[in-house]
Formats: structure tokens, C-alpha cells, sequence
DNA sequence: CATGAATGAGCGTTCATTCAT
DNA sequence: GATGAATGAACGCTCATTCAT
């Protein structure tokens, strides 16, 4: 951000900047995203953008800043790590969490992942570690004993799988389906249980 | 298309500039992506670009065909219904079309399936038509007696989660990993016999 | 330049820019100097000045190599070197040519001198080079006996003067001034005189 | 100026603006100077700069007034009509003066005279009126009988002269070079007395 | 008095598209 | 058919200026 907003009046009008842009960027793509749609939809002149934002690709940044902690919110909830759950227990946990994540703007979810190009070192690297964090935590209960190497690369195969079936199913409008859910959750252990028994 | 090239140095001059316009969405994105250069890089003018399509996104359609056209020939291969064959090498075989497909063109395929927008939805449908239809073969073959709800479900569970993991794994560039390969396997076997055993 | 103009009609366009451009810029200065109203003025459109030029300084780096070119053009004229001159006369050619090259157009000179920023390596040093041989000329034979340093500084006191004094001659419109042709010869020979004397 | 300072902190606000705006004027050059930069440079908001200045040329005028008042005193110095002094001791005080007015800040003192357009006339004006006075006082002491329309003009030659060799020699770095001094002063006294010898 | 948030006209520049040649 | 010159709406962004606090 090129200046920090001291005055409150400020601070509300970057808020209302970036809640703005991201209905723009949402409905329009990265494409057609536009600072001067951005603007007369927030109802502020594009100079005040550029009081806060050196250029659009900040604007997204921001954007993208706030969506992903709003994920990880989503996905975080109850950490408590009850030693007594069974693996589906763990995995269901997991899955809705995702599906909570996606359901958190799907199409702007969509369009900061696949179009928005990233600023070297953005925030989409804290928030994958996360991400993949959540998966560390179910693949190690299921399997016998750690194994790093080989977690992480279940970690990328689940997430990446899950992600996957989420991905399509948002697409579709089909993203509360509980025969989904059951399905993902039968994914999930069904390869952790093959992966303990090899 | 606007017209329909009917010398043979026209179409040549299409093709032409179909690859160049498929070279050139593949380096800049579709955000970037412009006839000037396109017609460039073709060695064309940009009024031949015209002569043939009416519009840039038309441009992008033909592109999208061609590409998924070739996807499809990729993943089919050898189409005989071996009897003989266990889960694993159907499994196996499925795997190595996706991987194929992706290997491609894996940049262009990344842009045209998440940032070019489908104008139609012709193309797209008729191609993910097939592309289940794959999947529904090895499904038919694990399950025990058929059951078309269930199958077209696991279809797409199964679609998903094997694009998200291929899609993933591209954007690292692994996607040649043999590990990656065999977990794959392992992940659709798994969820297969999991499957059938409920 | 961007790109060469091939064709008859778009050499002309070229040169309908690069007029307006020269009117604008007297007209208004380097800083108030618009493409819009560039383009506005030669009735063709922005985009034709940026097929052309690749921006705005470029342009300004061609208006001067044209006006260099026809500055240059005014000084020279006879060439001859008549041995047989007197020191006045020969005065009294470089003054004429001075003048005749601020005559060219006084507004748009001072301009381009004053005001427009040089782009690196430009024609005003070609110019530069071009314009002190001309004095180099009156000195040579002013001078007993050839002494390149002394020489030098010479050609810089001398056309420093001269500039000077047309250049605020020009600015109080006087510069076809008989009384102030008959007084700068008079400095340049004085000086010249005094300096052989040394 | 829009209001008249009242306060003593009020007036130190103004110096500081117009100090702030000085620096950014010589760094950027007219076309580049921008109220924001001035403010930011000097530490003051933009408001503070509009409560003083109704525009942005109202304030380069003022920076314009203070350098010319300064530059009039450094040419001024000693005033003393010393009649013992030949022609050579007049001419190099003149030249003196004029070097070192170009000395108080050469960079501002040619966006002043070059770039910056003028308001209204008043400030420049009052300052050539006492430039050329200077120029009148050798003049006068190398003439043998005063000659007021001859010797007007004998000022206009020799101060733009002076000038322009001057402006060079600042643009080239070689303002404190005592050959260029030596020569100017010979210049100057070559022409005059020519001039007295006619 | 001073601040700095806000404005918006207007700039330089791009690029999809048209059309005379 | 093919060319490429020409168009102009629209973009990202700046900055002189205003005014509520």
C-alpha cells in the first residue's frame, strides 16, 4: 500500500475500495478488471485508489490478502486436536472446512487462484502452507509412523485431489451435496487406509 | 469462423495463424494476449486474422478445439476393452492418458481451461463428455453389477481429484514423476475398492 | 521511429504529424505539449502518432532533427572559401547564417533548445559539432599561426556571444536588425583582432 | 501571493514552501514540478501551500522573485564608482558579477529563465532594467562622449554576449574557469574599444 | 492555521477492429 | 485474398486544486 490511512474517514474509504474492486474483479474476470469500474462501483473517484494502491496489481494483492484470511478463517474453527476421533471424523473435519473455504466467494476464490497473476512473494504462499498443514494433521493420524517425505507427498496428492473435486463441484453449483461430501470423505480415507496397509 | 478457407493457401495461412495465436495466449495469458502480436508472430497481417474470425474470443475458440481435439487423441490411445486386465492397469492406463494430456501443451491447456472464457459451451461439453466417458470405463470394470446414479457420481469424484492432483502437479512442474504416477494409481484403486466393498 | 512507413499515403500522414507536432509544441511548450491535441491539430488520430512513434519524446527527437536539418541548411549556403575575404566579410557570413538559422523558426528553436529534455545521444550533438566548425572557420583565419586549444575556447566564447545575442534579439523581434548585423560583426572582429594582437 | 503571512510562524511556513518548491523546481525541471512533491519535500501538506498560493505558477513566481533578488545582490557587491579604474578592472568586476550571479543556483536560475513561463511581466523586467545598468557603467567609462540610443544598444550586444557565453559555459560545468574569464573580460573590452576607436 | 483525504479532468498509451488499396 | 494504415474508445494513472475536519 503507498499510504497508510491515518484518519478514519481514510480507513473507510479503503474498505470500501477493496470490497469494490472485488466485486469488479469477481464479475468481471482479471481481463476486464477495471480501477475506473472500480471506482464509480464503490462510488469513490480513482484517484482515491491511487492514493492507497501504487498500481492495480496491489489492488489485487489486497484483495487476495483478505479473501485468503477470510479462508483460512473459514477453515480453522475448532483446532482442538482430539486424540480420540476416528480417521473419518478427521476427514470429514477436513472436507468441510474446504468446502466452508470455498463457499466463502467461489468465483472470486476462483478468479485470485487461476488469473490474478502473483507479485513474487505474495500472500499465496503463507496461505498454502496452511493449507497443506491442515492435511499434515489428518495424513499423520492415519499413518503408522511419520514418514516426511512420504506425507508430503500425500499431503500434495490429497489436497491437490480434494481441491480438484471442490473445484468442479463449485463449478456446478454442487458444493453442499451431502452425497459429495460422503464421496470426498470415502476419497480421503479410502487412499490414507491403501496408503498404511502398502 | 467467418469464412471458410477454401484455397488450399488459405488454409495453410488459417493454420498459420491459429498456432501463432495458440503460441502467443500460451506466453502472455489470455489478459495479454493480442492480435497485433498474434499476427506478428504469424508473419500475417492483422487483416487476415479477420478474414477468418470474427473476433478475437472466436480466435481463442478455434484454438481451444484444436487443443482439446488433440487432448482427446492423446488420452485415447489404445482404445481395446482388454478383459484381461486387473483394476491397477486399467487404473494405470487412464493415469498415463491424463499425464499425456496435460503434457501437450501444458501452459496452453492451464490458460485456455481457467482464463479464457468459453464463449459456447460446445466445444468444452462435448470434450468433457468424453473425458468422463474414460473414467466411466474403469469404474464399470471395478464395480460389481452397474449402477448408472452411483457411477456418474464417482465419475466425477474421480475426474476431479485426478485433474486437481495432474493440475497441481503441473503448475510444479512434476508432472513426469513416477511417484507421482503410482500414487495416482493408488488413489483411484483405493477409492474403487472402497467402493465396491460398501 | 516505431515502424518505417512503406506506404505513400501513411509518409505523408508521417509528416502531418510531425507538423502538428512542431505548431503544437512552439505553440505551447514542452510542458503543455499533448498528443491529443497533436493529433486533434493534424486531424489524424492518436493511435497514428504511436504507429509511428513509440512515444511522445520520440516524436519530439524527430521534430528536431527535422529542424536541426533546416537550421543546418540555412547556415551553410556558399560554401566557397575565398582566400581572398577579409576578416569582416567573412564575419559578416557566419552572422548571416546565425541569423537565418533563427529565422527558421524562432519559437519552435528555443523550444527544442530550452525546453524539450534530450533523449541520450542525440542530433543536437551532430548539430553542435556542425555549428562550431563554422566559427573554426572565422578563427582559422583570424589567427597568425593554428592553435588547436586556444582555438577551441575561441569557437566557444565566440558562438556563446554570438547565440546570445541574436537569441535575445530574436526574443525582442528584432533579429533582422541592420544596426544589430553591423554590431555583432563588429564584436566577433574585435575580439578576433585583439586575440591575434595577443 | 493570496494572504500575507501574519504570524512569525506563518512566515516561516512560506519559507520553507517556497525553499522546498526551489529545490524541486531545479531538481525536475517546469515540466516535472508538482505541488505534491513540494509539500512532501518541505514537509508541509498541499493545503499549506494553497493557503499562501492561489495556483502553482503564483508560487514559481515567487521562487523567481527571491533567486532574482538574490542574484541582483551578488552582481551588486561593491558599488563604488572608482574613477582610477581602467577599462580592464570594470570589465572584470562586471564579469564577475554576472558569473556569480549565475552561481547563486545555476540549475534554478536557467528553469527559471528558460522553462518557467512568466506570469506578468513585473519581476523579470525590473530585474533587466537594473542588469543592463550594470552594463551601462562600463559602457559609459570606455565612451568618450555618452551617446544614449548607441549606447543602449552597445549594452544589449555585450549583456547578451556575456549571457550566452556565460549559459554555456555553466551548462557545460566550466563556470569557474579562469580562462574563460580572461577571455570574457577581453571580449568585452576588444568591442568596446573598437567601438570608442570608430 | 494546518492537515490530508478526496476529486476528476485529462494525460500518454494500447489494441480490437475496419477498410481503402 | 491479403495488406497494413488508420481509427478511437478505453485503459491505467497523475496531479492541481478543494474543503471537511
Amino acid at each position: 500500500m503507498r499510504k497508510a490511512p491515518r484518519q478514519q474517514r481514510s480507513r473507510a474509504t479503503v474498505d470500501t475500495i477493496v470490497e469494490a474492486a472485488a466485486r469488479v474483479l469477481a464479475r468481471r474476470g482479471w481481463a476486464d478488471f477495471t480501477t475506473n469500474e472500480t471506482a464509480s462501483v464503490g462510488g469513490v473517484s480513482v484517484g482515491s485508489i491511487y492514493q492507497y494502491f501504487p498500481n492495480k496489481l496491489a489492488l489485487a494483492e489486497e484483495i487476495r490478502k483478505r479473501h485468503l484470511d477470510a479462508v483460512l478463517a473459514a477453515i480453522s474453527g475448532s483446532e482442538e486436536r482430539d486424540a480420540a476421533m476416528t480417521l473419518e471424523q478427521r476427514a470429514a473435519k477436513l472436507i468441510d472446512g474446504v468446502v466452508a473455504a470455498h463457499n466463502v466467494d467461489q468465483v472470486l476464490h476462483r478468479v485470485l487462484l487461476d488469473e490474478v497473476p502473483l507479485a513474487a512473494r505474495s500472500t499465496q504462499d503463507e496461505f498454502e502452507a496452511e493449507y497443506l498443514r491442515r492435511y499434515q494433521g489428518v495424513i499423520a493420524s492415519a499413518s503408522g509412523k511419520p514418514d516426511p517425505a512420504r506425507d508430503e507427498i500425500a499431503g500434495r496428492v490429497l489436497s491437490g485431489a480434494v481441491e480438484g473435486v471442490v473445484h468442479t463441484a463449485a463449478r456446478h453449483g454442487e458444493l453442499d451435496s451431502p452425497t459429495l461430501r460422503a464421496e470426498l470423505i470415502e476419497l480421503v480415507c479410502a487412499y490414507l487406509r491403501g496408503r498404511s496397509a502398502r
